[in-house]
DNA sequence: CTCAACCTTCCCCTACACTGGAATGTCAAG
DNA sequence: CTTGACATTCCAGTGTAGGGGAAGGTTGAG
């Protein structure tokens, strides 16, 4: 199948695939005659893969680890353990500083909301922000 | 002052100085006899100003914002009033989103977690992700 | 034959907020 | 005199995940 192809069964575009071959993310695909690309259902499913990595906020890099560990013939599941892992560390620990910064803005937007005209003095920059 | 006194006193670098001044959040600073930037205690402020503004999560776009008007002579609370709601909503949009993440990579972790050795094929690029 | 729809490589561009480094100038201390 | 710590400008790069578009080759249909 051409790269038009495999990019819509994946739900991708052409640039994408291509990018993902120069990253490392997928092998070089084999040419036909013509020198176009010739993807095998494998390749999308290597895609699909990618897809619902970046859908659970992995980061290319950390897919390419994944499935370098695979290429190499080890079950990269204990791997991919890991990192779902620190994912989710990681996600808690985003979430928590935003909740942090969300009581923090919270608290300079009632302040505002409660400031008078006179309060509002053009030299003060805002003082409570 | 010279940049480099202004910028520990702020907490920031001399790039960063010279950038926001680049970047108009920052008036171009007089300059003394040899060329070197010449700093009043105002730009001091005016830099902790924009590290509250960062601290609160705004893009130096919004700082720049505030700060315009202020320079306009206009006193730009209600601005900043407007831009806190934004950001308040814009901090519950991604809390949720990274919350909707975090139940799924959650989710995925647990069937990780819970595959036995036979499960983790090779050849299934690991089939829970 | 021609046209549209594919494909190829190549290089640059996006947003964000800086950061690094080169080449050069200034100044006070030892 | 020299050394070291400052300062200046300017250009280029960082990371992320591709996107835009040029210039050209290939193929099937009408």
């Amino acid at each position: 199948m051409r790269i038009g192809e495999a990019a819509a069964a994946a739900g991708m575009t052409t640039k994408t695939l291509r990018f993902y071959e120069d990253s490392g993310l997928l092998p070089a695909a084999k040419r036909s005659s013509n020198g176009y690309r010739d993807y095998h259902d494998d390749s999308v499913a290597r895609l699909e893969f990618i897809r619902r990595g970046r859908a659970a906020g992995l980061a290319l890099t950390q897919i390419r680890e994944i499935l370098s560990l695979r290429d190499a013939g080890e079950a990269p599941c204990a791997h991919v353990q890991d990192l779902l892992s620190n994912q989710l560390a990681e996600l808690d620990h985003q979430i928590s500083e935003l909740m942090a910064l969300r009581s923090i803005v919270a608290g300079l937007h009632a302040t505002a909301a409660s400031g008078t005209d006179a309060s509002c003095d053009p030299e003060q920059i805002c003082s409570y922000l």
